[in-house]
DNA sequence: GAATTGACGCGGC
DNA sequence: GGCCGCGCCAATT
């Protein structure tokens, strides 16, 4: 785990996502190399804590929602504080909008 | 070394 | 327009 692997990748992605900004798995996973695999985006965030220098909260799925009410029933609540503490705006729907916030490489 | 799981994406109904 | 099921690769045990 020391070693770089495919999950360092994503991690070094997601540090370059800038705040006030979010980027969806799909496209975390296209710029760290793994075009179609978001599932190892998640899979790679996963393992990551809060005190972990990766700001994941950004990284959210294609629906522009957050995922983490699969896993961790109530976290949602919580990466959405982070969110919008960086000036992320949510909808009626806790979803965020793609439109306005999803990052993009320049 | 092999089997199972996993913060998802997309197609189909 | 929303809900269900299948599939991809890597990491973990």
């Amino acid at each position: 785990m020391e070693l770089p692997g495919k999950h360092q990748r994503i991690y070094a992605i997601v540090r370059q996502i800038p705040p006030g900004h979010v980027a969806t798995y799909g496209d975390v996973a296209a710029l760290a190399g793994l075009p179609g695999h978001a599932r190892l985006v998640g899979y790679a965030l996963h393992a990551l804590t809060e005190f972990s220098d990766v700001p994941w909260q950004r990284v959210i799925n294609a629906r522009g929602a957050i995922s983490l009410g699969r896993a961790y029933p109530g976290g949602e609540l919580h990466q959405r504080r982070l969110l919008e503490a960086e000036g992320v705006e949510f909808d009626a729907n806790a979803k965020i909008n793609l439109k306005r916030f999803r990052w993009r490489p320049v």
